[in-house]
RNA sequence: GGCAUCGUGGCCGAGUGGCUAGGCAGAGCUCUGCAAAAGCUCGUACAGCGGUUCGAAUCCGCUCGAUGCCUCCA
């Protein structure tokens, strides 16, 4: 029987604004879409955090059992910087600063955002389609909705009609708007523009004679619009119809919404069971965003080189900071919450490493198989991070008292503990064990001669030869090394 | 201006009608040659004002404040 028959998983769903009982489409499968970053520049860390929400949940679902077949995009067709049919194309634009082709701009910024989720241990995609990669197909779906009167062309371009779409569909129902509130709400820029109202969107665009990236179809020499390639690669892998539909807070509107539009318009069927939401991530107090220049890069976190930063940490802590908020919080960074999360990260290994050197006793004064269920009902709970980490740290609690002789467990509930630990700390939060980096050919060697300076400090002690020993654990403290002395001798962790 | 989300202890963050997460920092104790590590104990918080209720941080209303979206953004 598959995990997931076990456990009852619950998503808030963003369409219903309520949590769901999650049942997919057919049992045991699962196909998730989630908008991926449009590759015009560095990754910013914000991006990095609705990635490492969507890793998690992606980790999750698998762990459960599920087959998931897990879509990302990659927008590599420049899009305008604004929508008044006029302006560069972002991806255009940075290839004239940087003085390259709009490809190679393309290409430089997609191994970066590679590089960088993979520090970060987000597990690749099934699947990552690119926007250019898929011109033919979304030509086709803008003549299927032309064809079912839902766009008009209009000098080479083509729009959307979302008035006569919100005829017969309900245009806004994702984000709470209502078209009628919009009208009014719309100030008049739009006087140059081929559209019949201002709420339409872009399908295809006709190209400025000096545009580079450009594509021929039956209205122009031109390039899609924006949130025409998630319709399109979302249908084309997972199906017209499927269950999960993922991306930053900050695309419900318009793009998800313009999404569900194009993709009832074409096949007149709701397109996403569960829309989710992943919540911005604040730097003093701000959205982090590219174009306000208010961001940290994922380098800087690591090397601490950003005025915000005293020092740096491993993509695991920074990871671990996130995952300590739920995903659907509004998270704040700063360099004391980072600490903080180091701390207790390191804390949270210490104890699981402790865990090999448990001896296990006849009876258990901890409920294994409870606690377990109560790690599994956090995740259950759309996902719940915080709240499993901290039932993690329930554990940490038990671990250092067995390890103190004051309670006990048995060698088939040691087994669960670790495995369970295992489990989640690893496969479920993707976490990585920084202790297992040492464990190659110089790590070994270097934990033989700490154990050694460990021996020399244990005869010292015993001689009474403090400023000796003293010496061995001061000098390895300032190395990054700390001794750790307990009833049963002495271990050391890395900082 | 419209729509939405949110305001929790020194800090970060869960919870969302009664049983008062967790982390970090702080105080005391145990252990220790001294420390560190570890364990135990402690803080009794939910923006403000009204209302509903036997009971609200949790529901409703208002006020104040913050953030996001309304043009590209994860």
């Amino acid at each position: 029987m598959a995990l997931y028959q076990q456990q009852e998983l619950n998503i808030y769903n963003s369409l219903s604004g309520k949590k769901e009982v999650f049942k997919p489409i057919n049992e045991g499968n699962i196909g998730m879409y989630v908008c991926g970053p449009t590759v015009y520049s560095n990754v910013h860390l914000g991006n990095c955090r609705t990635f490492i929400s969507f890793d998690l949940i992606f980790r999750y679902l698998k762990h459960l059992g599920y087959k998931v077949r897990y879509v990302r995009n990659i927008t590599d067709a420049g899009h305008l910087e604004n929508d008044a049919d006029s302006g560069e194309d972002r991806i255009a634009k940075k290839a004239r600063l940087e003085q390259i082709e709009p490809m190679e701009v393309v290409q430089k910024y997609t191994i970066d955002f590679h590089n960088i989720l993979q520090k970060f241990n987000n597990l690749p995609p099934s699947i990552e389609p690119t926007a250019t990669g898929h011109i033919v197909e979304q030509i086709e779906i803008i003549k299927e909705i032309i064809e079912k009167g839902f766009a008009y062309e209009a000098n080479g371009s083509v729009y959307f009609d979302v008035l006569k779409f919100n005829e017969s569909h309900d245009y806004g129902r994702l984000s709470g708007r209502k078209l009628e509130d919009m009208i009014p709400n719309t100030r008049e820029l739009a006087a140059q523009s081929d559209k019949k109202n201002p709420q339409d969107f872009a399908l295809w665009k006709k190209a400025e004679p000096q545009h580079i990236m450009r594509w021929p179809s039956p209205w122009s020499d031109g390039f899609p619009g924006w949130h025409l390639e998630c319709t399109v690669m979302s249908s084309k892998y997972l199906g017209e119809q499927f269950d999960i539909h993922g991306g930053g807070m900050d695309l419900k509107f318009p793009h998800h919404e313009c999404e569900i539009a194009q993709g009832e318009a074409a096949t007149g069927k709701n397109p996403v069971n569960y829309w989710m939401h992943a919540n911005m991530l604040t730097l003093n107090g701000k959205k982090m965003a590219k174009s306000t220049g208010n961001n940290i890069l994922p380098t800087e976190i690591f090397t601490g080189d950003n005025e915000n930063l005293e020092k740096g940490f491993s993509p695991s802590v920074a990871r671990f900071f996130m995952l300590q908020a739920n995903y659907r919080s509004i998270l704040d960074f700063s360099n004391e919450a980072l600490l903080a999360s180091e701390k207790g990260f390191n804390r949270l290994l210490d104890a699981y490493h402790l865990l090999d050197e448990l001896k296990p006793s006849e009876k258990s004064s901890f409920e294994v198989a409870a606690w377990k269920q109560k790690c599994y009902d956090a995740m259950n709970d759309d996902f719940n991070s915080p709240i499993l980490i901290a039932q993690l740290f329930e554990a940490v609690k038990e671990i250092n008292t067995i390890k103190e002789g004051k309670s006990q467990i048995t060698a088939p509930d040691l087994e669960e503990l670790k495995k369970t630990m295992s489990d989640f700390l690893f496969d479920v939060l993707g976490l990585v064990d920084t202790a297992e980096a040492i464990n190659d050919d110089t790590g070994n060697k270097l934990s033989g001669t700490i154990e050694l300076l460990i021996k020399l400090r244990a005869e010292a002690r015993a001689n009474k030869d403090f400023a000796t020993s003293d010496k061995i654990r001061n000098e390895l403290i300032s190395l990054g090394i700390q001794l750790k002395d307990g009833k049963e001798g002495t271990v050391f962790s890395l900082d």
